[in-house]
DNA sequence: CAATGTGAATATATTCACAGCG
DNA sequence: CGCTGTGAATATATTCACATTG
């Protein structure tokens, strides 16, 4: 199975199932049907087989998916067998509160660094791990060989210090300012943007009471 | 200009545009080819031109568009000449930087008011905003006229928070729980997932260390 | 003559529909 | 039988390429 030609729009739903196979094995299923499993992340069955068609065959023909089986291949696919290090960048509000986020951890993801420029914060520890300055930021992520780093400063600076964290070896980059950043391509980019979401929905509140 | 059969990823694109325009506009640009505003946010000049032209003609031949012209076209299409006002749901850590995260009011958002189920967290007040106890919730909605709600509950409470919300009348919902909510087909759901961002990065991380 | 606006061409993505297997 | 796995059909999205126009 030649998983190098796998699209993008795939790969991007593939933690959607196994974060719903999780839950099904939680309440004890065994065998999920794609009917089933598609009802619960909200996409079609025919989708979910094909999907799963890419990366190999999974399923038995008249039963459905063993779940257990089934979410170990996607984790070990999405490489969610193995721990994931990143450091974070920006221990504001905002960086504060995704330190603290306790999702991240089940998922998969340790933050094991935090940067900030404010030396008001540097040196104090938020959440067990202690506010280091950007000083600090390239020997550290060579040290603890970190892979991905989170960004959570304001817009203004996010680029100079995404440039900062490519050049230190991160391969991945969570970005939470709200700015369309420019990485090499070996960099994989994620951006967190809710003011962009929101204002796309907008366009659709308006409908209701746009005057067509 | 007919913007009901505007496709979806089109006007997901708009707020980026709108964003860029407004860098452009405080640079003291007067005017922009698609070329430039594309390399803004990275997407092809073609494409520029094509999303444009499915609300519109703004452009003038030879020259490029107008920045400022452009820039109000497209916010008074997203309805972002308007103030949306949000109601935030959960007020932990999450969602106390929310509150206080600086971009939703130049974004065109208000958020007026919190509620949390927590006692301790009920009566004080974060960011200006009072919190409010959960029975309060949807006489606020109808009295403030809230038309959004921002759900940062953890994952176990959001569909009930959501479906409260939902019958309260808001018309979108903004989620940050790691769930696949259901709502009716009238409310407008974005999700703001930033595990399911790390978990499909971790694919392309491992490109460069799997065995091909 | 430089850049838009847009049909036509291409590429991607989703859905259908059914053969084939357990 | 009931479901998967998958080619074929359809639907969406992007890119090309150029006629058009200020």
């Amino acid at each position: 199975m030649d998983l190098s030609q796998v699209s993008d729009v795939v790969i991007l739903r593939l933690p959607m199932y196994v974060r719903a196979l999780s839950q099904l094995l939680d309440a004890g299923s065994e065998v999920v049907d794609s009917k089933t499993l598609g009802r619960l992340i909200r996409i079609a069955p025919a989708q979910v087989r094909k999907d799963l068609s890419y990366l190999g065959k999974f399923g038995k023909q008249g039963q459905g998916y063993s779940v257990p089986y089934l979410r170990d291949e996607l984790r070990r696919i999405l490489g969610l067998d193995r721990r994931w290090t990143a450091c974070l960048v920006g221990v504001g509000n905002l960086g504060q509160a995704i330190i603290d986020y306790p999702g991240f951890v089940p998922g998969g993801f340790s933050i094991v660094a935090a940067f900030d420029s404010d030396p008001e914060l540097v040196g104090k520890s938020i959440g067990g791990i202690p506010v280091r300055p950007m000083s600090e930021l390239d020997g550290t992520v060579e040290a603890s060989e970190i892979t991905i780093g989170i960004v959570a400063v304001p817009a203004s600076q996010a680029q100079s210090v995404i440039d900062r964290l490519v050049d230190a070896g991160v391969q991945g980059i969570l970005n939470y300012a709200p700015v369309a950043p420019h990485v090499p391509e070996r960099v994989i980019l994620r951006n967190i943007d809710p003011v962009l979401s929101l204002q796309s929905m907008t366009y659709y509140l308006l409908q209701g009471s746009r005057p067509d």
